[in-house]
RNA sequence: GUGGCCAUAGUUUAACGGUAGAACAGCGGGUUGUGGUCCCGCUAGCGAGGGUUCAACUCCCUCUGGCCACCCCA
């Protein structure tokens, strides 16, 4: 087998392998942590789309797609090998040739690797760019925490200047302000590759004169990921914490006035946030700031709802020439839920403006032209033809909360006429059926006009 | 990956060791071509597999899934 490529198969597919999983229903049903995303949920997911959309449009940042699918050593390699994502939530396997490939925790890795590949270098900097899109991560699903979940996100690589932390820590709040979500914004910086080094040190020894009072969670970190004992939740690893030292108060020159420059900024801006020096992230790419978004809530069970940070060594680790970069990532879902149960109101849709219904079969041909032709005509024409009865089809028509009606049937048919029927007042008039789009267009403009002279009184 | 709670019509739910009721939604009807109210009717269910029992939706086990805590994170 020459030049066939070499790849162990991870110890996961083999057990799989081994023993296939079997579902218990007798119909297919949804995998563990999937989910629907069903019609009546779509508003709110419009919604926060459009509004992502729009702030990306409002900051000139581009939306990028990238695959769902990459080279697992793309996750290896930037995320971080000893990472939980990485070491136990990847959905990884081997392709038909034997390569081994992920689906994407999450972003930031993949539009790097773009940025590298498609020499975004040569473009004017930083390049600005935004996603909107699915990620995966093999964990036990909760509430707000799913195996295939949504994430927005906005990167701005190529720029150190720390008024592009600010600016994107402002944006990603203005998202959920603009929604009604109460947040606040932790914030820390975990310096760079160097400072971080130094403070792993100092905090490892600082822990490990104390280590018999941590708990056996954070012995363990200790030796793996020392970091990741800042965010320990157990009482007494908590009063260890409390004296130990602040990664901030040991930052080089450099990376110190970068973070000042930072909070001055937001300071600025107005913005509030919260210092919080324990905040680390669990991905290894992250340098100086660092920063998560919280909703305002005391009832313990928190998930956050968006974070992010800067992450300057990144573009260098995947073997591009060293570029800094920051961005910041929010969960579509956890949005949604903080909606529904803010019980925020989206606003409904525009109602179509006419609903066409027939009765009889030639009536009915007519009439799926005349839907065509209004509709041509930039009328928003609907209908229901799946149905025969008038009844129906007027229920259906105020179920559409639309102004007015058509009918067309038998007798109309034979007098070229059609009936024009004023849903809100229940009159009904004849027409020449050749005058229906100049006489729907007059009474629409006019119901326009009315809606607009009332909305004008109600604001003054 | 660890521990705990849970699983009844599309949805929210009730009851019982002897084979399931309700509400909402859906569909049909309240005279032949007129809507969001009201009235009547219909459809539809015990997550899957095994065990205990004369008999299980009800008890036990396994699986699947959901939720909660941990872990971690969006």
């Amino acid at each position: 087998m020459p030049k066939s490529k070499v790849t162990k198969p991870s110890v996961k597919i083999e057990e799989k392998a081994a023993e296939p999983k079997k579902r218990s229903s007798k119909h297919p049903q949804l995998l563990r942590g999937m989910k629907d995303i069903l019609p009546e949920s779509q508003k709110y997911w419009s919604y926060v789309r459009k509004l992502v959309e729009q702030l990306a449009e409002d900051y000139t940042y581009e939306m990028i797609d990238t695959p769902i699918l990459e080279e697992t050593s793309l996750f290896t390699r930037s995320v971080g090998e000893n990472t939980d994502i990485v070491e136990k939530e990847m959905f990884s396997f081997e392709d038909k040739s034997g390569m081994n490939v992920s689906m994407r925790p999450e972003n930031t890795a993949g539009i790097v690797r773009a940025y590298i590949e498609h020499g975004m270098l040569d473009r004017p900097q930083p390049v600005r760019l935004f996603y909107w899109g699915p990620f995966f991560r093999y964990d036990r699903p909760q509430a707000g925490r799913y195996r295939q979940f949504h994430q927005f996100g906005f990167e701005a690589i190529g720029d150190n200047n720390p008024i592009i932390d600010a600016q994107l820590i402002v944006m990603c709040q203005s998202i959920y302000n603009t929604i009604g979500i109460p947040v606040v914004t932790q914030i820390n910086s975990v310096g760079c590759k160097k400072c971080r080094k130094d403070y792993e040190q100092l905090f490892t020894d600082y822990l490990s004169s104390r280590k018999k009072f941590l708990c056996e969670d954070c012995k363990r970190r200790l030796i793996k990921n020392p970091l990741r004992v800042l965010d320990c939740k157990v009482k007494e690893c908590k009063e260890i914490l409390a004296d130990a030292p602040h990664i901030v108060d040991h930052l080089d020159e450099e990376c110190k006035e970068h973070f000042v420059k930072v909070l001055e900024y937001l300071d600025e801006a107005d913005i509030a946030y919260q210092l919080n020096p324990f905040l680390v992230r669990g991905l290894d790419y992250y340098t100086r700031t660092t920063f998560e978004i919280w909703p305002e809530k005391d009832d313990g069970s928190q998930s956050a709802m968006g974070g992010g940070g800067r992450y300057d060594d990144l573009t260098e680790m995947l073997g591009g020439r060293p570029t800094p970069a920051c961005g910041f990532a929010g969960g579509v879902e956890r949005l949604v839920i903080s909606m529904r149960e803010k019980e925020i109101v989206i606003p409904a849709p525009e109602p179509p403006d006419v609903f066409v219904a027939q009765l009889g079969e030639s009536a009915k041909k007519k009439a799926l032209r005349l839907v065509e032709d209004l509709r041509a005509k930039g009328i928003r024409a609907a209908s229901n033809f799946s149905k025969e009865g008038l009844k129906y089809q007027l229920s259906v028509a105020a179920r559409l909360r639309v102004k007015f009606s058509l009918i067309l049937g038998q007798k109309e048919m034979l007098d070229k006429t059609i009936l024009l029927r004023d849903m809100e007042g229940g009159s009904q008039e004849v027409i020449d059926y050749n005058k229906v789009y100049v006489e729907l267009k007059n009474r629409l403009e006019k119901t326009k006009a009315i809606i607009q002279n009332r909305n004008n009184h109600t604001e003054e």
